[in-house]
DNA sequence: CTGATTGTTATGATAAATGATACAACATCA
DNA sequence: TGATGTTGTATCATTTATCATAACAATCAG
């Protein structure tokens, strides 16, 4: 069980979205080429991104950008974007007997120990800023001249 | 998205097998009874938690034990049992472009701090072992009164 | 107005979790 | 030996989630 590939889709536009920005316009068709997804997916995610206040999308005209500072966003701001943060990390059997000694407690022993699991996790991404990411791509980028030069669909140039 | 409800099954089935140790049989339909699950679900549960190491089942005769000390099985040591612990925590999306700066880049900045996130999970539930648990159930029965007493399926008596 | 794009809905394919039934293999006991 | 109860498995149906895809109204720039 693991979660869904949503998280690092959303990554992974912002990161591109961040890297793209004045070069070309990011648009859904160019992000799905990107991330190779359909582009249906992308404008889903990136509506989810845009309510959670990390991108402006122009409707119409095309293209997304960054609504805060790259060092202002965490991946747990992305988390919370795509998935729902209220859910548990791990789902309780529905009904156990609350006439078994066991059954009936539970949920008091486990409920608060499996919290802090999930508290832990959200500090994890919470240390984790886009900018982070956007230093250590540019490294990797340099590292395989991967840099400078566009993608396939670079039709979308601005 | 979150981790089946299998796990909370695995900690139920070896809390409640420690504490009705001697004093019940405890069947997959007993222990069906307390977890509120089809005795399926607790003989496949058992047998995972058995190819783990962690309880013996009397094949024929009925009824499961710890095979280990409560004190040695920690709550990773179930999550193991019955999730697959190779599994990345988050799913990565299948085919990001490789011809993209982005996308050719993304496995090499996100990996390793996925992986890390995972680690510090497998630690924390690592630090919890069933003798902690067992502690608090019976902390909590006596707040509750709800011990020495039979459940309904108490048929199966040792 | 035209053309490109977003926002949204609907549909289908696929996979995983869960519930339930059935039955052979096995162990105990009379 | 035969009856009984239980485990170990296989199978099928249901539900839920994910993802791909098509379709189309609403939006905006030129």
């Amino acid at each position: 069980m693991q979660f869904s590939s949503r998280f690092t889709i959303a990554v992974h536009i912002l990161l591109a979205v961040n890297e793209f920005d004045g070069q070309f316009k990011t648009t859904s068709n160019f992000l799905g080429n990107s991330v190779n997804v359909n582009p249906v997916i992308i404008r889903k995610t990136l509506g989810q991104l845009k309510d959670a206040g990390l991108v402006t999308v122009e409707a119409g005209v095309g293209g997304a950008s960054l609504a805060k500072d790259p060092k202002k966003i965490t991946l747990w701001d992305v988390f919370c974007a795509v998935e729902d943060k209220k859910e548990d990390l791990f789902h309780f059997h529905e009904n156990p007997n609350p006439e078994c000694p066991v059954g009936g407690n539970i949920h008091a022993v486990m409920d608060g120990r499996l919290r802090k699991f999930k508290r832990n996790l959200q500090k994890d991404l919470d240390d984790v800023t886009l900018q982070d990411l956007v230093k250590d791509l540019r490294k990797e980028m340099r590292k395989n001249r991967k840099f400078g030069f566009a993608i396939p669909a670079a039709a979308d140039k601005v």
